[in-house]
RNA sequence: GCCCGGAUGGCGGAAUUGGUAGACGCGCGGGACUUAAAAUCCCGUGUUCAGUAAUGAACGUGCCGGUUCGAUGCCGGCUCCGGGUACCA
């Protein structure tokens, strides 16, 4: 019987559907496990092969986990709401929705042919609106809730007004915008919507002024995290910082949460510090500079307090407040162009200019608290007016950037920290003994730091602060196809929708652009009114927001009263295994923990951390072929001989290549144009095709697509050959040349079943001692590369164990029952047909994983290496317990040993018994 | 610039704790079976040198240096590649 992949593949796909043997419930009796994959955006390119990557190596866990007795959670679903699909709508008229269904339509047909065990029955999809009922509910919660400091947690709006009614917000830490303080009686005498305005500041979910990266082509606003090196991550547009309304999310709030969590978690070091730097948090000092002459302060931050005796200059952003107060009439002129052309420049325009070195004189003085010297005050476009406070002060000494401007504009550089050579450059480092600075002299930087923050908190200058560098999120996008705000506007109040209101859907409208006035798309649905009357909230939110809880909602996908159950989060508590890629590192994966913390605020979840363990696969990279055309000709020349010619490089298609070797008649019919062309071949009589590996594309011709793999070698050589490629968590090229090599590996497995006439035929004798010993070890390995994820010396293993089992022509039914329940995570479909075959009941993944008997591996001799002087030179075979001392004796007593130390006296002779002997002579 | 990874045969990669470097696979070379091909099976395959040969020797994990009886792995200094991030005070 031949291994018919094609057939057996399909009919058990339909068996197990048919089965529903992926279909999970909560289940005490069982301990839990929930694998997830980052759901897709479902793109209409399709998949290529370098997607599922991710998908087989969670499912292969999933399928391990479920053999060792686990109940496991492993579904999918779908990020539909997004860019593209809206595009492709403005560009056509077709409704997103549309192109979003016939999307993921194509995406399940391609997933469901590599036999993943999701729980369908489970699948979400986030423009859902029973799906996204729970993201406009969540963002309620955001809006009812404030985050108190000192508990640092999400309470409850209502317990916030009522302390601003017994004692204002006087004793409030709140993490919230800057607003005044008041007492409760101004607060009890304010109007409504006064009050309304005042809670505004401190909603999680909150509606404020605030600079955004605007995106004039998109029509649309970006989170910092879309926006990469300036342009839009989507498109590559130009973006500008604009001020707008918008909605935001109070992010920053839940930093020092954000930050700490990190450690608990079981991520890679190189992913928790991207999350590290993006949080960025700074400790220092932030304190007043008096300004001479003048009533007014500066505030700035300054995570070096030690070096205030040698701040020769200020400098604020143009951005802000203070450039107006504080420059003076005759400065007024040259400030003011500083200020508008800072303004006019785009995040990528100031970012080329870096080195430039631009500033202008105030024409204000400020006095430092401590050397008590007038310093100037200047504004220029390298402080940042949305860090700290937007001011700075200047120690060129000990600051890179602030030597650069003083050399510029010859301003005085005192050093105050030994160490560096002022005269060439800045001396940054936080290391040396202070001098020229009063008290702090002699002191290491270490305690000057401390010294300094306690004198400033003595003198009322100011205080110890820590500061970060993440932003609060901004939530609102200006397009069509994303989830509705639950709010409506009345009289000029923001008015959210009632629980039993939503979902709020999003309304029909019949052209996908931004309006002529560049309001939102939403704008075109006129008739769309709260109570007939009352506007709409006309922006949707982001992409991130529909992904933040979808790992929540699968817990319990068709609740329509609750997010999650009580009972189903309890019992699948958190994600044990996230795989995706890296890109999501400081979007999604910051966004989903600060949801997640904040649902756990309110009681709602179990767990302060949504994803346990994460793992990031790697990119796959495309290796794309070559052909070179001698130029001005159509002739082609063979990689070897092209250097005596002048030639043009130019992709060929990778399908009609084997083994680099050019498929000269496929090549002809590919394109009209070389239907003529002609060849200079090398001694072989081939044309051999040069190769690169790079990002695979279309426009590159190296574009692998997994349905075709399927089609020639079946899914289970598919999935095999993806995890043999390399770690999971590496970039590595695909070459599909390779994959012979897994499909020959699966054929030989079909053949241990079968005797020399073709018919399915196992021994039931027992296994020999060998044949235990080589599936033991086999069952041994499996479980620990798997359970560390090297998954490519897992299929390596099952390769050494198929060779060995071969040659012994083993055909006993125990050992290769052992064989083909442990290589079912890898390949479920041939190990499904030789369950049956072999005539047990039941489905492959329920048998249980084998218990490894270490009994079988156990040895009577080893293999000592002996080795001079650290290389090895011979092997001996000694019985397990041999002495140190008798090892020793018979080492020496060899005669390769004799023969080598002819002539030479023995230094030292080192015996490790169990290891190895090494002899220095 | 800063932070985090990485570099091993012609190629993808293995070596789990400092103990036989190159598992497994591809490719390549040779052979068996076959009228032939495919499929399958067997042998060889890091480099260099010596030898008719069996075999033997030297070198070898990006580069330079160190620790150690012993280093792909540890330490110091570089080079190159990939990713992240940036006037963040």
């Amino acid at each position: 019987m031949e291994y018919n992949f094609k057939e057996l593949e399909q009919k058990h796909r339909e068996n197990w559907q048919k089965n529903n043997i992926y279909e999970v419930k909560e289940d005490k009796n069982k301990p839990k496990f929930y694998v997830l994959d980052m759901f897709p955006y479902p793109s209409g390119a399709g998949l290529h092969v370098g997607h599922p990557l991710g998908y087989i190596a969670s499912d292969i866990y999933s399928r391990y986990k479920r053999l060792k007795g686990y109940n496991v959670l492993h579904p999918m679903g779908f990020d539909a709401f997004g860019l593209p699909a809206e595009q492709y709508a403005v560009q056509t008229g077709q409704h997103p929705a549309i192109t979003a269904e016939i999307n993921i339509k194509r995406y399940k047909e391609q997933l469901s042919k590599i036999g993943f065990s999701y729980d369908w029955s489970r699948e979400v999809r986030t423009s859902d609106p029973n799906y996204y009922k729970w993201t406009q509910w969540t963002f309620l919660q955001m809006f009812h809730h404030w985050f108190n400091n000192k508990t640092q947690k999400a309470e409850s709006i209502e317990t916030l007004i009522s302390e601003f009614k017994k004692n204002g917000n006087t004793q409030v830490n709140a993490a919230c915008n800057d607003i005044p303080l008041f007492e409760a009686a101004v607060w009890n005498g304010m109007e409504d919507d006064e009050k309304d305005t005042i809670l505004m500041n401190y909603r999680i979910a909150y509606r404020a002024n605030t600079k955004v990266n605007w995106c004039p082509e998109l029509g649309t606003v970006l989170a910092n995290d879309e926006v990469k090196d300036g342009v839009s991550e989507r498109g590559g547009y130009t973006v500008i910082q604009k001020d707008m309304m918008q909605w935001q999310l109070r992010v920053t709030a839940y930093a020092k949460r954000l930050l700490t969590g990190l450690d608990t978690l079981d991520w890679s070091d190189s992913l928790k510090e991207m999350q590290r730097n993006w949080i960025g948090r700074s400790e220092g000092a932030e304190m007043f500079f008096e300004i001479k002459d003048e009533d007014d302060k500066i505030l700035v931050f300054t995570t070096r307090p030690d070096t205030i005796f040698g701040a020769t200059f200020m400098v604020l952003a143009p951005e802000s407040e203070l450039v107006d107060k504080l420059t003076k009439v005759e400065n007024t002129e040259e400030v003011d162009n500083y200020v508008k052309r800072a303004k006019n420049r785009t995040e990528r325009e100031r970012m080329a200019d870096a080195e430039n070195i631009t500033g202008v004189f105030t024409g204000s003085y400020a006095v430092n608290p401590f050397t008590g010297k007038d310093i100037p005050i200047w504004v220029a476009d390298y402080v940042l007016g949305g860090y700290g406070t937007g001011a700075i002060m200047a120690v060129p000494a000990h600051d890179s950037r602030d030597y650069a401007f003083a050399k510029q504009f010859n301003i005085e550089i005192i050093p105050v920290v030994e160490g560096g050579n002022i005269e060439k450059e800045s001396y940054d480092a936080k290391t040396g003994k202070m001098i020229n600075s009063d008290f702090l002299n002699g002191l290491d930087v270490k305690d000057a730091v401390i010294n300094m923050i306690k004198e400033i908190e003595t003198r009322h200058l100011g205080k110890r602060k820590v500061n970060y560098r993440l932003r609060d999120a901004i939530f609102s996008r200006q397009r069509y196809w994303g989830e509705p705000f639950p709010i409506y506007y009345k009289d000029g109040k923001t008015i959210p929708l009632k629980e039993n209101e939503l979902p709020l859907t999003l309304p029909e409208i019949n052209d996908y652009k931004p309006t002529e006035t560049g309001e939102p798309p939403l704008k075109r649905a006129k008739e769309w009114l709260y109570d007939g009357k009352y506007k709409y909230e006309l922006s949707t939110m982001p992409g991130f927001a529909g992904s933040s809880a979808y790992y929540l909602r699968y817990m319990d996908p068709q609740n329509d009263k609750e997010l999650v159950s009580k009972e189903a989060n309890e019992y699948w508590q958190d994600v044990d295994l996230y795989i995706g890629g890296t890109e999501h590192a400081v979007g999604h994966l910051i966004y989903s923990r600060f949801w997640n913390k904040f649902l756990f605020d309110l009681g709602l979840i179990v767990k302060d951390e949504p994803f346990k363990k994460l793992v990031n696969q790697g990119m796959i990279q495309g290796r794309s072929n070559f052909v070179y055309r001698i130029k001005n000709s159509n002739k082609f020349v063979s990689y070897n001989l092209k250097q005596d010619f002048e030639v043009t490089e130019i992709h060929v298609d990778v399908n009609i290549v084997h083994n680099d070797i050019l498929d000269i008649e496929a090549f002809k019919k590919w394109r009209s144009e070389y239907e003529d062309a002609e060849f200079i071949l090398e001694d072989d009589g081939k044309y051999h095709c040069g190769y690169a590996v790079e990002k695979m594309s279309k426009s590159k011709y190296n574009v692998v697509n997994p349905d075709d793999i399927i089609e020639e070698y079946g899914a289970d050589t598919l999935r095999l050959y993806e995890m043999f490629l390399g770690p999971l968590e590496q970039s590595k090229p695909w070459d599909t040349n390779g994959i012979e090599g897994v499909y020959r590996f699966l054929n030989k497995f079909w053949r241990l079943f079968f005797n020399n006439d073709g018919n399915f035929n196992l021994s039931d004798e027992e296994p020999t001692k060998e044949e235990q010993k080589i599936i033991h070890t086999l069952i041994k390995k499996v479980g620990e590369d798997i359970e560390r994820f090297s998954f490519n010396t897992t299929v390596a293993a099952y390769m050494v164990c198929a060779n060995d089992l071969a040659k012994l022509k083993c055909r006993k039914r125990d050992v290769l029952k052992n064989f083909l329940i442990v290589l079912s995570p890898f390949a479920p479909h041939i190990s499904e047909e030789l369950w049956q075959l072999s005539g047990n009941s039941g489905f492959v993944i329920d048998s249980g994983f084998p218990k490894f008997n270490a009994a079988y591996l156990i040895e009577d001799t080893l293999k000592y290496p002996v080795a001079f002087n650290g290389k090895t030179r011979f092997t001996l075979e000694l019985p397990k317990d041999t002495e140190k001392a008798e090892i020793e004796k018979i080492v020496l007593s060899d005669e390769r040993t004799k023969k080598r130390l002819e002539g030479k006296g023995i230094k030292k002779i080192i015996v490790v018994p169990g290891r190895m002997v090494n002899i220095v002579i």
